[in-house]
DNA sequence: TTCTACTTGATTGTCAGCAAAACTGAATTC
DNA sequence: GAATTCAGTTTTGCTGACAATCAAGTAGAA
């Protein structure tokens, strides 16, 4: 009982890509695996699985003996994760036309009522992790193991840009937006679900600034904390 | 001299995909670690990376404490992957269209010679390799590294699709449309080579057979129940 | 026979230690 | 003064061994 579990993978993921989506870790921050190991108290091998699960979702650069850095997407690339998340998340909505149960609608309106709460109380971490949570909660209801994987990774790209490129103080991926897609959906207008997504997204996108990457944090004890 | 360097992870990754590809090894089959390990002569430790790339790729799925078995994608997912596909593949076209030279040009030419050669050869290995990096080629070009990085998981993904699903003895991703794709680009109509591109993977997925139903153990279940 | 519990064989998951590669900084040379 | 060489240190990469887990096959009782 006293004896507790170490930390699992996805914990250690999980950890890592919120300290990179808070801006805690800057980009071109290298992630050493035994400093990770200290901090997790796990084994380097552990921390090497998270760190290419991180790689996988494009938050981490591995250089092959050199280590793992936090990315540094370009102006350019962002663009590009925003093209393609308008086409996949449109995907998924038409997707969700075809097969969507009483107890999902249920299932998303509580979604967006946690994120009110959480943005009326100005909880950070929670509203990052609630608000790419409903994006991924619809690629789950659409029920494609295919789409939902996608879209992870999208969301974990869309995190690390949102946390580089964004200039205002608040998050913009806003719980109104995405209450007025759910009720789209709960009326079964699919069409003017997925014109909402899309527009959703182009006000994200558009409150990015492109200036440079700034300095660099090496406190990466103080970040994990 | 006569100390040869081990198999790197991504010549392991290729040949299993290859396999995958020509369709040697089927869905379901469970890729045991010590087996990989004594056929490539490598540690297990190389073939769990392998493996778990091979993952990232949707050509595998690892259950824990189980195994890595090949992926079984299901119709609706193989749909999936082609929706997707086409729009990434529109946005290379026209990421390609900002920036391409003439060396880029005569690269793709000679990649279609290729794929011509070996086509009017018939060599299986070569024009499944050839097939897929011809896209790949174009997605390297459009100089996006997070393109080049989806299209090479959508190759994958759709190599396994067509090994599962594809009805006619021959492989259908010809290099005739790939050599009109190139003629387009080289006289700077991206959009009608995004339209042929476009073409060309509706071509593509219309000779697979997605109606029938390849899951045998299911069929044998509900036909006895 | 049929169901359950157990044993056994095989496979995956994890770890600590060793070897190899890369960075650091000072001494050396042009 | 700038570039270079060369130990010393740090960090990554890899291997083999051990522990945990699972599937299948076996024996025993109802």
């Amino acid at each position: 009982m006293t004896e507790q579990a170490s930390v699992s993978t996805q914990q250690i993921v999980e950890k890592v890509w919120l300290s990179i989506a808070e801006r805690r870790l800057r980009p071109g921050v290298q992630l050493k695996e035994g400093q990770l190991a200290g901090i997790f108290d796990v084994s380097r091998a552990r921390i090497r699985q998270a760190l290419t699960a991180l790689e996988r979702e494009g938050l981490v650069t591995i250089i092959p003996n050199r280590g793992a850095f936090v990315c540094q997407p370009s102006v350019d690339e962002a663009r590009d994760v925003f093209t393609v998340r308008r086409s996949v998340e449109a995907c998924v909505v038409e997707r969700i036309g075809n097969s969507i149960s009483k107890a999902d609608v249920a299932r998303l309106r509580n979604h967006v009522a946690l994120e009110q709460t959480a943005s009326a109380r100005d909880a950070t971490t929670d509203i990052i992790k609630l608000s790419g949570g409903f994006h991924l909660l619809l690629a789950e209801i659409s029920g494609s193991d295919f789409l939902f994987g996608m879209m992870r990774d999208l969301i974990s790209r869309t995190s690390l840009i949102t946390a580089v490129y964004r200039n205002t103080a608040r998050f913009n991926c806003g719980p109104d937006e995405h209450a007025e897609i759910v009720e789209e959906i709960a009326s079964g207008s699919f069409k003017k679900a997925a014109a909402l997504m899309a527009h959703h997204l182009d006000h994200v996108e558009a409150e990015l600034d492109l200036r440079e990457v700034r300095d660099i944090s090496h406190d990466l004890r103080a970040a994990l904390a």
